[in-house]
This record gives C-alpha cells, structure tokens and sequence, in this order.
DNA sequence: GCTGACATAACCAGTTCTGGCTATGGTCCG
DNA sequence: CGGACCATAGCCAGAACTGGTTATGTCAGC
C-alpha cells in the first residue's frame, strides 16, 4: 500500500517538484497539496495522509502552530518540517508542537524520500547538524545555568569583551593573544552556551551578570 | 627650527619607518623612539619634543594611560594617536586624555607628515572617517537617549529580532519584507544610535528596555 | 505642492564571523 | 601514567554582516 502524503508550503515552485518528486517515487503518492496553514487545516483533516511535509515559513499563520492544531486533530499523522535555515528556538518550538522530523530544503531528493520513508517507518529524520541543535535545545532548556558556569577564566574574559562588542581582532590585541585563540575560545564558548552567534551568547552573558543578585 | 618628533610604538618595523619617514622631511627631525610606555614616560620629559607620535595598542601600559600620563608633565607637548583600528570607546579616551590628534596607521607617508605640520601649527588631524565617530562619539554621551528615541517603529522591530539574534535573513521572513530592506533598517538603526555592530546596538537596546521602569 | 521622514529595495566591495579540522604544551586528578 | 580540561594557534570554506550609494512610493505637515 502506498504512503499518502500532503504537502503544505506557499512557495509554488517548491511544492511542485517536492510532489513531483514523491510521485515520482514508487510507493509514495501526494495526495494533496495546500499553500497556507489555514487551507492545510481545513482540508487535511479531511484527506487523512500518513505523512504531512509542512514549510516553517507561512504566510498567515505559521507552520508551527499549525502543527499545533494539526496534530491534534490528526494524531496519527507523522509531520516533517521543511525550513531553509536552521533556528534553534524554531526547531525546539516546532518539535515540542509535533513535528516528528526536521529537514532543511537543501537535502537532496534522495535525502527527502529517505526522510518520509524513515518517518513512516517510525524514525525521526533530520539532518545531523539539526540534531545537535535539538539535542542543545533540551539541554538549554533543562539545564542553562550549568553551562554557563562551565566557562573557563579565559573564555569569560573573551565573552566580556563580546559583549563590549570588540572585534577578534581587537580582544587579540588586549589579551595578547593571537586572532585564531580568541577564534577558538569564542567557537568553545558558543558550544557550551548552545548558541550560533555573537548575540545570543552576550545576551545569556547580560541575564547571568544580572542573575546572580537574585 | 626644526620639529622634534617621539615615536612610542611597539613594533620594530613600524617605529623604524616612522622614524625614518620623518627624518627624511626637511623641518622634522625623530628625536627618539620607545618601544613601551614606562620607556616613554622615563625619557620623553627629559626630551621634550614638541609631537609625540603614540601607538594605542602597547605593551603593559596602554597607549591612552601613557598620554594621560604624559600630558600632566608636559602639557605643551601635542600627541596623535596612532591606530590601525577604530574604535570609538578608545578614540574618545584618548581624546579626553590629552591626545590631539588620530591617526590611522593605513594613512599614506603624506598623509602623516602632513598631520604632524597640522598638529604643530595648532590643528587638530584625523581621519574624516574618524572625524565623524567623534562627533558620534560625543553626542553618544552628552545625549544617549534621544537618538535611541529617534528610531522609527519599523526600526525598534527590526532592532527587537536583532536583539533574538535573528539573522537578516530570518528578519525579512518573520516581517514578510526582503532582504536588502532588513539590511537598510540595520544601518539606520546603527546610524542612529552611533554604533557599528549588532552587538552595540542590543547592548542599547536591552539597557534602555529596563530603564524606562526606573 | 513641496519637504522631510519612512519603508521599501537593490548593488557592490570589503570585512568579520561561524564552524569544520588539527595540533601542541601545560596542569590537575585519579 | 593516562585522561580530561585548558590555553594556545593555525587552515579553510562558506555565511553573514557592514558601509556606501542609489532609487521609488507614501504620507504627514507646512
């Protein structure tokens, strides 16, 4: 029997080849199409895919919440995100919704089907860079004063001088130390705050400065 | 008469061609040369010069210390700072130090000869580039809040999702408008409130966003 | 009806940051 | 002594940001 799935994304260019792609696949089939959350609320409980494809980015109401609803009235129904950038928070948010998987529109085709094939096989596909992100997430979201308390005296002294909004190149010059260090120890510092940039690691910086008078 | 010059700067090779660009002009002459600050402030009150050429970024004792320091004993003695970079915390620093002039080491030979002419005959060089962070720099702090307030309402949105740490990118999507009017925003919000970085920006932002409780 | 501010959008050229690696030497602990 | 950090440092590729410029339409206020 084949697997049904339903495609919702607004971008007309990307939800064609995305059904053509699975149509073209033998036991898959797309049964339907919807360019909007609203018009995929409406009409999907209806159709009853086993697999659902849901963009992020929609206009109107966005893919996670339409998740959210979906979800609910579907339980049965495996959903798999599609996004073009990698947002933790938005990953976190959309998994905690009930998306089962999570994949980045660069994945080739293969990748693609192999994802709704692992969905409907009971997996969790997502790239494994999103999978990091994912695990970071929960590790954020159970755990974030520890982390940041893991901070070396070194990489402390470099996030002050992030946070003064000093560049590589000018923390170098204070320390004493070489461009490619304070590279490393901004890279080490964003590992253990579980962020991708400058801004997010100053901001727990700023809360935790704060925190501690409490 | 000729001009006597001091050159306090770190580096070998740089002091080294200062000292012979200088010489090398009919009325200047490189009466000495330092290679540290506590060097500097031993032996330039016994010199006297009339032009002190000071690097910022020194080792030990920084450049801004040592102007401050060495303007007390000779206040007649005119200083440019000399940069590669430009920071507008330093700048105004060394302003208020006692430094009349800023230079960026990138100038050309003519450029610095010709600031050292303008400095002795009572002119105050700079870069126009660096003039103008200091006419920032200075309405940064006789009127910090004002400008934050000038920003427009799209602005202020704009600023919010910078300070989430969104990128451009994710911006444009979350407020429906593309790319390029995202990045057009960010630059009149950095015009505004007189920084050059993300980071400075959200450091403004989350600091005015408590105020206002006070 | 013009002026000024705002929001939108695009182009280009640098510069900076982010995130993979690898690597060495030091320290501390079990 | 081995293992786990830490601090240091480099290479590389790609992504993102910064800054200068130009341009268009709208809307409020004089």
């Amino acid at each position: 029997m084949q697997i049904h799935v339903s495609i919702v994304e607004d971008d007309v260019k990307v939800r064609g080849s995305l059904g053509r792609l699975i149509d073209s696949t033998e036991d898959f089939s797309c049964v339907s199409q919807h360019p909007d959350a609203e018009n995929a609320l409406r009409e999907i409980p209806v159709i009853k895919p086993q697999i659902v494809l849901m963009d992020i980015n929609l206009p109107g109401m966005d893919g996670v919440e339409c998740v959210r609803r979906l979800k609910q009235l579907l339980p049965q129904t495996q959903i798999v995100m599609l996004t073009v950038y990698e947002n933790t928070n938005i990953i976190f948010e959309a998994l905690t919704a009930g998306a089962t998987g999570y994949l980045l529109k660069r994945s080739s085709p293969e990748q693609i089907i192999e994802a709704i094939r692992d969905v409907n096989g009971g997996g969790s596909p997502m790239s494994s860079h999103i999978a990091r992100k994912i695990v970071a997430s929960f590790q954020k979201v159970t755990n974030p004063v520890h982390e940041y308390e893991k901070l070396s005296t070194r990489e402390h002294q470099v996030l002050d001088y992030l946070a003064k909004g000093y560049l590589y190149r000018e923390i170098a010059e204070e320390l004493k130390i070489s461009y490619a260090t304070v590279h490393t120890h901004v890279r080490h510092i964003y590992e253990k705050l579980h962020v991708r940039s400058r801004t997010e690691a100053v901001t727990i910086h700023l809360s935790r400065r704060r925190a501690p008078l409490v």
